[in-house]
This record gives C-alpha cells, structure tokens and sequence, in this order.
DNA sequence: GTATGCGTAACAATAAAAGTTACGCTTTAG
DNA sequence: CTAAAGCGTAACTTTTATTGTTACGCATAC
C-alpha cells in the first residue's frame, strides 16, 4: 500500500496555519502538499469534527485554525484522524481455532499494545508550537549559511 | 494494503514444527496456514536464508527446523523475515525542502523510533517456547471443558 | 448573478502482500 | 531409467487502503 502519511501531512500544514496566522484556501494548502484540493478537503474534514480547524464556504472562505499550537499535540491529531488503532499487529486469521495461532496472535497484540503506548506517550509530548519553533530555528541557521557566502 | 501477517504465520508455523519435532512439506504447512504451498515456500525462503530452517527437495523432502524453540525469539522470526524498518514512521515527502515539512517528519520519526524500540524490546522477551507452552496450556484447558460434559 | 470555495460522490491510480499458475530442477522409489 | 514428490522461481492476478482526479451541488460575498 501506499505508506499513510495524513499525519504527517497536517501537523504540517496547521503550523503553516498558525505561523501564517489566516485564512488559507483548499487550493492554497494543496500546493503546500503537492497535491489537490480534494484531498486537503477530505483530510482536513476530520480536523474539523474534532474542532481543531474551522471552515467556511463561498468568496473569501478558507480554513481557519480555531485552536493555538500551543494548546495542540501531535497526539490530538492522531486522534482526530484515525479512530482505530495506530498500530495494528498483523495477526493471523487462517484457523482461529488452532491454540498454536491463538497464542502466536496473543503475543504479538501484547508487544504490538507495549508500542503503541510508547507512541501514543510520545506523540502526547509533541507539541506543535516545539515542532514550530524547531522549524523556525532550522530556517534561521540556513538562511544565516546562504548570506555566510557574501559575507564571507 | 493487506495486512502483512508473516510474522504471525511463521510463528505459528514455526511452533507447530518444534512441537511436531519432524519434516514438514509446503503443502503441509499451507494447510496449516490455509494458503498455498508457493506462499509458504516465498516466506520460508527467508528463513532458510537465516538458517532457522533447511529445506531438501525431492520425494521425501518438505522443511526442518534447524534451531530449537527454546533457542528462538519473535526477534529473531521479525529480522529474518524484514530487512527494512519494523514501524515505519509515515512521512510526507511532499516539499522536502521546506522546513516546517522537515520539522514535523523528524518529530514523528522520532516517536516512531522510540516505538520501534520498545516493539524489538518486546519481540525480544518472546522465546517461542514460552509461546508454545501458553498455546499448550489453553489447549488442555480447554480439552478439559469438553471431557467435563462427560464427566458431569 | 457570477466567481470563489467548501462538501461529496464516484471513479482511476498506486503500492505491498497474498494468491495462483506454470515450469524447471533434484531426489527417492520402483 | 522413469515417474512421482518437493523445492525454487518467475510471472501473473487479486486484494485492500491511501491517494489522485473529475464532476457537480450548495453557500457566500462582491
């Protein structure tokens, strides 16, 4: 399959939100992703329900961030997009009556569980205002490189 | 995608073998894990490359089991069979320039990589004779439920 | 009332695992 | 020596989820 990368994808876009401050269109946001505004559309549609972006329809629409990044982690995104689980441990389903696969599947879902709370822990640590800032800081030092060359 | 569940059937597979103690044929084992034998052959392959199984052709050939139970983890299944990454952190590849894009993957490599961790961590603890043991375990308990409809 | 923009349905494209068919090579049985 | 049993592989098709795309309805501002 092709790798799910929605996640990604829109703590990318929110701190392009926030650090920008306005109104950004569908159009706008797919050229950030390098795609189209359908698919911006339907990914930011869950953001919505969850009450993270705002959007309003007709001339001068857009989507709006209704909450700071400060106040939004990686792991309030991972819960607005996906209500299932994160990790899912590829069990086998071939004699689900065989003890040998009962247990086989119960141990992976164990370790498979183990991990995803370390993830789940860790994208609740992740605040998009750090990730932001990270950005920020990343841009200075490479701006200061490129100037390096004439002031050199 | 289908969900990968190599790991899953090579373990049961693997168990039944140390149980069974003998040769088995690919056909054998497809029945086992309700498939084909030319999927059992393509997964086996990595195994064989590991050397945790050998194979002989030829009428009387099939499969052993090279190790013992005691002597194998989940590990050691999972690196056999996947080179790559285990958790793949699902990056956008959108603008690799950009340095907010470049931000939030590196935030989410990051979390995926201390997931990961845990994950082999666990996959490690998991000897495969301590899984057979549980497969055995619930077996006779549930051996005993059905001879207690006689019983009483 | 027309251009702008969201909301959605309905499809095609893509990617990775799994399933399937076919055939070659090796080994044992007879 | 020949036939059957098995592995080894190549070359498909199928499956499943995301992503990409086209098309159209509805709302809003100018």
């Amino acid at each position: 399959m092709k790798r799910d990368s929605r996640l990604a994808r829109m703590i990318h876009v929110l701190i392009h939100m926030g650090l920008l401050g306005g109104r950004e269109t569908s159009e706008t946001i797919a050229k950030m992703l390098n795609t189209n505004p359908v698919v911006v559309r339907r990914t930011m549609a869950a953001l919505k329900r969850k009450g993270v972006v705002g959007s309003e329809g007709g001339r001068g629409g857009g989507w709006v961030l209704l909450r700071s990044l400060d106040d939004l982690t990686v792991l309030d995104i991972q819960k607005a997009l996906d209500e299932g689980e994160v990790l899912s441990a590829g069990v086998s389903d071939d004699h689900p009556a065989c003890p040998v696969e009962r247990a086989a599947n119960a141990a992976l879902v164990q370790a498979f569980d183990k991990a995803e709370s370390t993830l789940l822990d860790e994208f609740a640590k992740l605040r998009l205002s750090i990730i932001a800032e990270h950005a920020l800081s990343a841009d200075r030092q490479l701006t200061r490189h490129q100037d390096g060359r004439n002031d050199g």
